[in-house]
DNA sequence: GTCTATAGGCCGATAGAC
DNA sequence: GTCTATCGGCCTATAGAC
């Protein structure tokens, strides 16, 4: 991928994870970017397109952090990764999933079965371990997970160290 | 309240919740209330006028609906209205929590100390009931409300009874 | 006089021409 | 990579209805 390519992406990226992708323009992000307007269109033909590109970038972060999860074999270990997960977003990546948040509220872009394999194989953890409601104990710590994930993302967490540990020894992951 | 100021917030109400704010105009605005278009700055002044005054209303309703467990002297009915809450929300109030949970990802009007005062009684609670960790638990329960609340409102929960009576179940509310 | 409608100004946004 | 056309955004000025 050409070097402006990739500017106008992370341009983009960071300007409508932050601000927003209507109250982001092409301009903004061109001159963010370094690059001519024009060159946007060039690249991604709209707007539109270019969010596109980064949504996509985005479900492959997802994916990648997800298969981690699932090929993990011991039950134990599937919590425990599971609950680590918001508490391991490396910062760099923190606009990506930012943006995947925000954009769940969006009719196009909200997919609710990317976190499915994910809540599958969570019911089972569960199950092997003998919990009743397998599934309600899966969609119970989906659900922490999206919370604490948001919470994170916002910068608003106090101590998320303490609260991790807190949810690791709850769960005796 | 005049009869088209309140045609004009309800139409506003509407689209900046399932729309979002900056992807809504104010001309969409004024012909989903059947005004015209200037009727609204004469009302409210700006668009942000606008939002202001529907966030006002917005406020109101979530004091509302908080008095209830604040004023309640049980823990375990503290618990157990904390878990109804989201399961309670009216769905001709629907766009007023969509809204809210919207600009919470906006710099502007996130206040994260709306909620502090329910966090408050719930460690309150969870320390009467012998928890040993209540201000985490506190959190934790306030998590799963808010992620319970978000996957309502975008009307996503399979069975929202079902998991409503394990949650009840779990705390022994 | 107060409330409402209409017509347009100005600006910035997207996109396309060169 | 620049330049610009066109459209739609927010808002105001003014005129009309009650």
């Amino acid at each position: 991928m050409s070097d402006k390519k990739h500017k106008i992406l992370d341009a983009a990226l960071d300007l409508f994870a932050n601000e927003g992708y209507t109250a982001t323009s092409t301009s903004k992000i061109a001159q963010k970017a370094g690059v001519s307007e024009g060159l946007i269109f060039r690249h991604f033909e709209s707007k539109k397109g270019l969010l596109h590109a980064i949504m996509q970038e985005a479900e492959d972060r997802l994916r990648d952090v997800l298969a981690d999860i699932l090929c993990e074999k011991d039950p134990r270990g599937v919590i425990r990764k599971t609950i680590e997960l918001p508490f391991n977003i490396r910062s760099e990546e923190y606009d990506y999933w930012r943006l995947q948040y925000k954009l769940k509220w969006d009719k196009d872009y909200y997919n609710p079965d990317k976190m499915k394999p994910l809540i599958e194989k969570l019911k089972e953890a569960f199950a092997l371990l003998g919990f009743e409601e397998s599934e309600q104990e899966a969609r119970l710590l989906s659900h922490v997970l999206e919370a604490v994930s948001i919470e994170l993302l916002r910068g608003n967490m106090k101590d998320p160290q303490q609260f991790k540990s807190f949810l690791l020894e709850k769960y005796k992951a």
